[in-house]
DNA sequence: ATGAGGTCATAGGCTGGAGTTATGTCCAGC
DNA sequence: GCTGGACATAACTCCAGCCTATGACCTCAT
């Protein structure tokens, strides 16, 4: 009877916002409805009343309040723990969308690949502003060669490409390797299969990005000696519409591992392992040759670089 | 001029609300704001306002507006792919948040551990909906223990639990593995070691979860015959304390996989691997022996036990 | 016991953000 | 030149969330 599931129920009604979301986190923290209330900036009775609201909505009690503070049900545990995911994709966000604001008085220039630019980047902004906090950063993304460009022409202090190769003019350091997968539907036919051979990959046609993206130029060259990319199923122009179109069972799809998180822990995807292909980039650090980054630059190449030893 | 900073910068007032993001989503699918309105259910204008102050906001044009339409700039593709992971996370909250709430009348009963309950539950339960809409679904979080107790009392219909066992009077099936691993701060003496012995681990003093977690027990077995786990270091309640202390230098720490996601990519943490010690454990479906799930409870276990065969 | 200091809840009044409808501007194509 | 789609602007409404002030309750020290 409760539910006629007015269909105004979008996820906006039905979710908590962020900062009711950032005050639980405070109260768990503090044990504390007051001194929550001092963190994020508010009165005591108004994250009381925040929080109230958000069990009504949620219909679980979240916190047992006592004369001596408050904590976590186990219901609000698991919600605590919900919600900091989504805090986390929301500071993710925040020091993206910063970096892409800042422009003019920054101090340290990037230039990244899409791929690193939307998937890394953020995390290593949010590490650097932790060790370096007031750093100003900007952000410029774009392929490889509009990354080389920038930096050559002295518009960007530190780029991020993928890549076989450290672009002409630029040295580099890998920082990481990024490993693409042939994931599928489940319900897909190869969803069961133990592992496939490279033959079979390179003969089924495959849902892709556009050409000249990075991941078909490595499937491309790993595939050359077992006879070549046979014609794509579809080409679509973003990581998000491949997803899209493997996930409702149109077909096979190459994509870098990094863009796969959800997809693969919700089963919307499953892996395909292929049997001795090395389907693999790297991802690199890059400077123009010679100039070896400083000054926050080099901050930030640490962050990144540490597991080599760069 | 425009900034002196208000001290009342925080994340909610940097970061656009969730409607703002879910807009944003609609917009780029639709490449109009007018349909992008109609699909959240809101005016046109309301819609146009929402997107511009978002704009003003993050100091970044989002869209090229034309009289055919509207398309993303570069830098709103950008923001989109960043505003798509929030609002990943918050369907998560949402799945997990409605099986917490839906105790009466809900056909299916899940009992799982916390781990489980946290990270992978909530993915399940979103692929469940798109195929079964309409199941509700409800869920408790315990220990194995407590999972077992309910499915023995009829309380539950489909258990999840992480060990090396199926539990007494269950019948069950390995549904994935979960990865113990040893982490560091990046600043740590091991976060340069290629790889750790047994000995060395079983040696350290470690920053571990409470008596009686299932990782502690993991790491106890494994390490038996090289001399048994050393004094903790310190004994934290919450995974989350446990990466907080680690991730400040504190000491290593041995976690789930599945806890580390962000710390791991930006470096704010880095594994340390070790040699010679299998520290996985199993995670299982389980349910009383002799009755093999069937209706939802059955939709729910061929999703996850797709991989292998269940 | 009794008062101090902590915690949370309730009440009343204010404000601003986000929504709505109505209308204007611009461009493309018939 | 007119029609239709798409976005912007304007004026008004409304409610969600905030604040201050106050009350109730518990614990601990005096």
């Amino acid at each position: 009877m409760s539910s006629p599931v007015p269909p105004r129920s979008s996820l906006t009604h039905r979710v908590p916002d962020l900062g009711a979301m950032v005050l639980l986190l405070a109260v768990a923290r503090h044990g504390s409805l007051g001194r929550a209330a001092k963190e994020v900036g508010i009165s005591q009775p108004a994250a009381s009343g925040r929080i109230r609201s958000m069990e009504r909505q949620l219909g679980v009690a979240l916190l047992d309040r006592s004369p001596r503070g408050s904590r976590l049900t186990d219901a609000g545990a698991l919600v605590t723990d919900w919600a900091r995911r989504v805090v986390e994709a929301a500071e993710a966000f925040d020091a993206g969308a910063q970096a892409l604001r800042d422009r003019r008085d920054s101090r340290l220039r990037v230039a990244a690949s899409m791929t690193i630019a939307e998937y890394l980047l953020p995390g290593w902004l949010i590490a650097l502003r932790a060790e370096r906090p007031g750093t100003a950063v900007s952000l410029l993304a774009g392929n490889s060669a509009a990354v080389a460009l920038r930096l050559l022409a002295g518009e960007a202090d530190l780029g991020f490409v993928e890549g076989l190769s450290t672009p002409e003019g630029l040295d580099g350091t890998v920082i990481a390797h990024d490993r693409l997968v042939v994931v599928v539907a489940p319900s897909h036919s190869w969803a069961r299969r133990e592992r496939l051979t490279p033959g079979e990959l390179a003969e089924a046609p495959l849902i892709l990005r556009e050409h000249g993206s990075g991941t078909r130029q490595i499937l491309d060259a790993a595939l050359a000696v077992h006879g070549g990319l046979a014609r794509p199923l579809l080409e679509l122009s973003s990581t998000t519409a491949v997803k899209g179109a493997a996930g409702s069972g149109a077909g096979p799809c190459v994509l870098s591992e990094l863009a796969l998180g959800e997809e693969l822990s919700a089963r919307r995807l499953v892996k395909v392992p292929v049997a001795g292909v090395r389907l693999r980039r790297q991802l690199r650090a890059v400077w123009p040759a010679g100039h070896r980054p400083t000054g926050p630059a080099r901050d930030l190449l640490s962050l990144t670089a540490r597991e080599t030893g760069a």
